[in-house]
DNA sequence: CTTTATAAGTCGCTAACCGATATATAACCA
DNA sequence: TGGTTATATATCGGTTAGCGACTTATAAAG
């Protein structure tokens, strides 16, 4: 598996990721925990995040958690889905977060040269 | 002009504005800018290249620069075409650096928090 | 018993990218 | 002379990912 064939990610599936590489969750939550790590400037609509965890599934970055989500199924809504970061999509990750350190850092040096002359 | 509609760009679109960000150029030239850029890790088919400055060109974030490119238009192929950032085009790119940077800062702050619990 | 929050799913559209192909021009060289 | 190569711009058809709008389902709150 080359890292690198699933580069670059677009926004909505970075942020996808990066909210499964700390703990596991369900759709919805995803949702609410990329509003809130994106300081409110990324809202995923629900296609974007359902296609995109169908296509992550497909593609073995993240995988369905099985079992009825803990005991204490008693939340309203249908029931959760819950999803985590496969070790390919950690790999993935962490190559993208390495791919957009290396952009940042040619693009700062490009920027300087341009304002220096 | 509100810079952070026109975010995030796409990859190829970033390495266009850099290129122009530093001396103005024509349309192959920035082809081989990007190439040797990325380090030889992107290669922009001409379609995506001459889109994306026809694009680029109707969002006014890059413009012509006219005139027969010096007197020493001798050089093979068809007419130049030279293209140049407009202080738009410097804005988005500025504002898309700045947000490259936050997203890497907001990933690299999850990634420790995943990795030491 | 209607509204609200939670939760998942679907449809049609569009923007941007890409491979393939076309066209034009000058230089090189056999 | 005439074929190849490098330079240079342009267009076409297809794909992918995202997005707005809409749908369905469930529980709690009022």
């Amino acid at each position: 598996m080359e890292p690198s064939a699933y580069l670059p990610l677009r926004e909505p599936t970075l942020f996808i990721l990066l909210s499964l590489s700390a703990d596991n969750k369900h759709g919805y939550a995803i949702l609410q925990d990329v509003e809130a790590l994106s300081d409110g400037r990324v809202e995923l609509s629900t296609s974007t995040l359902y296609e995109a965890l169908a296509r992550l599934l497909d593609q073995g970055l993240i995988a369905r958690v099985e079992g009825p989500a803990a005991a204490d199924d008693q939340n309203p809504g249908r029931p959760r889905k819950v999803y985590r970061l496969t070790p390919s999509g950690r790999r993935v990750l962490n190559a993208e977060v390495v791919r957009l350190q290396g952009l940042v850092a040619t693009a700062q040096q490009r920027l300087r040269a341009a304002g220096s002359c």
